[in-house]
This record gives C-alpha cells, sequence and structure tokens, in this order.
DNA sequence: GATAGTTTTAAACGAATGTTTAAAACACTC
DNA sequence: GAGTGTTTTAAACATTCGTTTAAAACTATC
C-alpha cells in the first residue's frame, strides 16, 4: 500500500512537530520515526513546508467540515430557552467538541495545531497567517459571525481584538497542554486531560467575551 | 568602550529573536545587525543559549525590581475604598504599568519576553522554563500571592489552572502584537499601539479571573 | 614606550540541515 | 513475462549553523 509511507510519515511529524515545533524537528528524526526513507518527504510531499501544509491540512479539512454541520444544527435549533450566558458558552462548546471530535476520531494532536495558530501569529510577516486565513477563514467566518452576535455592544474593531484575547486563552493552554497537565500532576497529584481542560476554559472564555468595555480602544 | 560591543548584540538580538523567535535567528545575522564580528557573541556570551539568557536576563531583572517595589507600595496603601472589581484590575494593572515603564526605560520590546514565555511553555521538556522559575519565581511569587486573593473560592489547583488561562490572553496578544496591529491598521484604519492593548486587556483578564467555576475541574 | 591583559578579527572547523540524484525495487498492464 | 510507470533506496550535495582558533589590534599600567 503506498499510501502507508505518507500516513507514517503525516503520523510521525504530527507527534514530532506538537512536541518539539516546526523548526526544531528535522526531517530525519521524523522519517526515522515513520520507518521510511529520508528522500520519502520531499518525494510525496516537495518539501519540508508541504509536509507541514499537509499536516495541517489533514487536521483543519474534517475540523471545518464537522464545525459547518454542528453551526448548522445550532441554527436550526434557534430560538431555545437558553439564557444568553448559557447560549454563548454552548456556541463555545460547539467549537471545543468539533476539535475534541476530529482529535479522537483521526487521533490528531489539537496541541499541533494550537502551536500552529501560535507559530502563525507569531510571525510578523506571517505567511503562514496568511495561508492559514486565506485556507480556512471562510469556514470559520459563519462561527466569528455568531459569537459576534452575543457581543452587540461592540464595534467591529472591538469585536476583533476581543476575539483575538479570547483565542489566546484557547491557543495559550493547548499548546502549553503538555507541560501545565504535567506541572498540575506533580505539584497537585492529580491527573488531568485535554477534555477536562476544554470544559474548564470554557467558561473563562464566555467571561472574557462579555467583559465590559472600558479600555482605550 | 567595551560595553558597546556588548550592548550592540544584546540591542540587535532582541529585535530578531523577537520578530523571529529564537531558533529561526542565527547569530550570523544578530552580529552583522549589530556590526560586530561573529565570534563576539561566544566571547562575551559564550554561547547562544548565554545570549538567550542574558537578553531576557536584561528584561527581567529591572522588571522584577519595579515590580517589587510597586507591589509594596500598593499592599502599603490598603485598605483602600476600592471595590475588589477595582482592585483586580488595579493590581493586574500594576503589573502591566510595570512591563511598560521597564520597556519604556531600556527601550526593550515586550514582544521578547512574551515570545520566551511562549516558547518557554510550548517545550515539554521545559529547560527554559525551569530557568524562568527557578531564576525569576520567587519575584513574581508575591504578585500571585496578591492575585491569589482575589480569587478565595478556589482550590490551589483552580487558581493554577486559572492563572495560566490569563497567562494565555497576555502571552498570545503581545507576542502577536505585530501582526495583530498590522491587520488592525489595515481592517480598520485606525493605528493602535501596546500601550492601548495592554489598556484593553486588563478588563478582559479581570473578568477571566471572576469566571465561575463551573468546569469540571 | 615596552609590556601584559583584553578585545577584535578573519578564517576555518565539524556537525546538522533540506534537497537532489540516479539506480534499484516494486507494482501494474498488456 | 516483458515493459512501463511509480515508489523506495542509498548516497551525495550544497548550505547553514554554532563554535573554535590563532593572530592582530587595542587598552591600560608601570
Amino acid at each position: 500500500m503506498t499510501s502507508s509511507t505518507i500516513d507514517r510519515i503525516l503520523d510521525a511529524a504530527e507527534v514530532e512537530f506538537a512536541t518539539h515545533g516546526f523548526v526544531e524537528t528535522s526531517l530525519r528524526t521524523i522519517t526515522t520515526k515513520a520507518k521510511v526513507n529520508l528522500a520519502a518527504v520531499n518525494y510525496h510531499f516537495g518539501s519540508k513546508k508541504g509536509l507541514i501544509q499537509a499536516v495541517t491540512d489533514r487536521f483543519l479539512d474534517p475540523l471545518t467540515q464537522n464545525l459547518k454541520i454542528q453551526l448548522s444544527d445550532y441554527e436550526s435549533s434557534l430560538p431555545n430557552g437558553r439564557s444568553d450566558e448559557q447560549e454563548l458558552q454552548h456556541l463555545l462548546g460547539i467549537l471545543a467538541r468539533s476539535c475534541q471530535q476530529v482529535v479522537q476520531q483521526n487521533h490528531h494532536s489539537l496541541a499541533i495545531l494550537a502551536r500552529l495558530i501560535n507559530t502563525a501569529y507569531s510571525q510578523s510577516q506571517g505567511h503562514l497567517r496568511k495561508h492559514l486565513t486565506q485556507q480556512y477563514g471562510a469556514s470559520f467566518m459563519h462561527f466569528m459571525k455568531l459569537l459576534r452576535q452575543h457581543m452587540p455592544a461592540m464595534t467591529n474593531e472591538q469585536f476583533f481584538w476581543r476575539f483575538h484575547y479570547l483565542l489566546g486563552v484557547l491557543v495559550f493552554s493547548i499548546s502549553s497542554s503538555d507541560a501545565l497537565l504535567a506541572i498540575c500532576e506533580r505539584e497537585y497529584k492529580t491527573i488531568r486531560n485535554l477534555d477536562q481542560m476544554m470544559a474548564d476554559i470554557i467558561p473563562v472564555m464566555a467571561s472574557a467575551a462579555q467583559a465590559p468595555i472600558i479600555g482605550e480602544i
């Protein structure tokens, strides 16, 4: 089976990228862990950049697909008896559940996605960010639009900033999840997992979303 | 003046590290921008790792010193007439102001610090994180203790998680500030700066801190 | 102004990286 | 089963990196 090579590369790359970052993982460690030849990456993906893109696309494609369905279900169930606060948390929960479902179904690492977004935004030039927004921006517009409705008092610019503050909670927590879970286990003797973290984060994000606008912006 | 070489290296390294990350910036680009010889880095700082440490120490040393003074002033002014909400925002504002003052006085880049913390937590092994906590953990304990008092209903573990969610807002926003400010200017034709961002973030962090604890943790 | 210690310089080193090459192995069709 | 296109393999390639070296330049002391 020819796709076995491709899949083994993607699986190994995903793990290595998530734990050591994109720049710090070499193609040699990936191909060694995948038990394929070094040249296989360039043969199948063209370049290392192509591999990174393939790894993230393999995650984002089913995620956007899943999110689309869940958001449609959500909208068709409106109006419901939920309060504004409950509805906001439910909406944020949909994003979280979408991620979790895709992770579980395809055995992906959520940390790699968080890390990707992290590095995408940290780069000032932002080639990666542009690729993400161009490729998947439209798919997330629906979610953004629904979230926007829960912050009607804001201007578009205020919503832009607030959204990225919320994104910061998610991205930092998840991309640091390995370290945080390890610290938690060592310090508090309690073994947590990513699902519990997500459930814990959602009300925090909801509160942050509803924070009053009293800054200078 | 011999320190001119050291300072020029630190200045150039700070800018390059902040904009391109630690791994992606080479000593050659740093020494070229600093207009010093390539070997100067290893001569004065021992290694690249030593340079990274020196860059961050140059920021964190005055920051912890500044923070110590401001927190003492804050405590000696207690009790005051402020509400819980106001006091929490004031406390968070102290941290923000400390950062801003150190940045302005020493012409540092706050992005480098945020990026440092970001990479420190993203690495699963976490050598950098251990260095930061060992070197400066005690200095920030005072702040943590005061912040802890505003979340009395939480267990220590709950506070641990909540604190890192708050940290996520700061670290992601600041380390992405270059990209976000550029997008803001392009999309909304408004030129913002880091000070405005900080003022905008504080009430968001305060709300996130006060969010109810209804997760599974 | 000679001397000792410090800093700077140009060059090279060894290791690691992504990529390319060309032959070998394989898979499939007729 | 020969022939054709695809995949895998081992080796080499060209760069780039952090680091080291040894001589040169500089600074300060007596």
